[in-house]
DNA sequence: TAAAAAAGAGCTGTATAATGCACTTTGCAG
DNA sequence: CTGCAAAGTGCATTATACAGCTCTTTTTTA
């Protein structure tokens, strides 16, 4: 996944999940402001904010290896 | 995987493919210092800078739904 | 369509990720 | 052993992620 895919995944996982920005921050320990911003596709978060909103979305960072054939 | 399982991974795959910290590091674009401390377990690396490592290693970051059961 | 809720943006301070450089330690080959 | 290459550490600087506060804009809903 590309850069702006996993950020808009966070965000449409958050939205399937009917939770607002800031229940999201609240739960996750992460800032409003930075979710926001995060969402709003400024920033480059680090993997600890990463998982912090994964975790409360149901949702988890894994490192996979690339294969060569397409394995959509 | 967790913040640490993330990382050993990536120190793993780096050594499976027989590359040094210092050509990781110029053929990702990534600090060498920065890889260093990372790998040493010090650090919480930005998304940007995981997936210039995992591109090199042939690898790639991705967030997917957690399943309830243990699909191991 | 007005009120309320959610989302987005400016301003700003603090913490720390990223980086380079120089030096130490470790591991391996000769 | 000895020497070289790779890995790890201390120090310092710069850039930026994180955060809260307030205000504006957009979206929902009553």
């Amino acid at each position: 996944m590309h850069f702006a895919e996993i950020i808009k995944t966070l965000k449409e996982r958050r939205e399937v999940l009917n939770v607002t920005q800031e229940n999201l921050a609240e739960l996750s320990g992460v800032g409003l402001r930075t979710l926001k911003q995060l969402e709003g596709g400024k920033g480059n978060p680090t993997l600890l904010t990463l998982q912090k909103l994964a975790e409360v979305l149901g949702m988890e960072v894994c490192l996979k290896i690339r294969t060569i054939t397409s394995d959509k």
